[in-house]
DNA sequence: TCCTCTGTTGCAAAGTTTTGCAACAGAAAA
DNA sequence: TTTTCTGTTGCAAAACTTTGCAACAGAGGA
């Protein structure tokens, strides 16, 4: 799996570098959403003298070349994931911090209105949308 | 306009302090969008002995009383407007940061439609939607 | 008035994220 | 093989944000 992301990324004319193969590596076993800083713990362990500037450089970069995605959650931090081969979307609970996943599908025909009406093109690999689940929306005040 | 505020402050039990005040003004004269360090700088001025901490916490504060909304902009950083009576929402391009205004009832069926099928209610008071707009979605990759 | 209770602040420290810069490391050219 | 060029990293510092705690300040009761 990684094996495919490190050919794209020599063919773009980016180097394959062990950290970056860390990095990748950790994402992938911490699983979804994952914070910076777990990822740090976790390469630091194989790793000890790979830096944090590192782990936050290498985060954004492989966000950038679309092989990881950004996740806005609560109270703008950002976590990480796998980028999948169709977006999806995350509803983000306020409450209780759980994330729901949104079909891209269901979106599709909001961008369109958002293209025709404004001329914005949203992008699709990131959206969140924050409030209450259904566990935690009874249990707030409306 | 802040009396109105400091009245329903006082109401729910809150107190109105020299602090909160300097700081709701700074947001109104900055205008639309401004971060927590230009509240600060604005604040330090007249009051230099008001801290950072105070800063942050007086705006989360101010949020969550809805005088102030929350809005993300790129890449997980937070800004701060006065809430409106009628929530609106935001394009924020990534290319140069501009941000429109999306108005409120263009959200509101896809709103709904998202409550039904997911039993997910979504906080209308902070939306941000990323993208390209108008004048960049030309110049990037498609 | 005095006391008490709790909301609020400042300070300092910790935690999180970004940035500048010198040094390193492959790839391509000579 | 050696040189060069540029992508990449580590370190340190800065910048940004949160947290714990002691002290302060009004509001209400005695």
């Amino acid at each position: 799996m990684t094996t495919e992301i490190n050919r794209q990324l020599r063919k773009s004319g980016y180097r394959v570098t062990p950290q970056r193969q860390l990095i990748l590596d950790a994402v992938c076993q911490l699983g979804d959403h994952v914070t910076p800083e777990a990822v740090y713990a976790q390469v630091h362990r194989t790793a000890p003298t790979l830096s944090r500037a590192t782990v936050y450089r290498v985060l954004q970069f492989l966000t950038e070349q679309r092989f990881l995605a950004m996740v806005h959650v609560a109270d703008g931090r950002l976590v990480y994931e796998m980028a999948g081969p169709e977006p999806h979307h995350h509803l983000v609970c306020r409450s209780c911090d759980s994330l729901l996943e949104l079909p891209h599908s269901f979106l599709r025909s909001f961008r369109q209105a958002m293209d025709s009406q404004f001329d914005f093109e949203i992008d699709v690999s990131q959206v969140s949308f924050f409030g209450h689940c259904s566990d935690c929306r009874d249990s707030v005040g409306a």
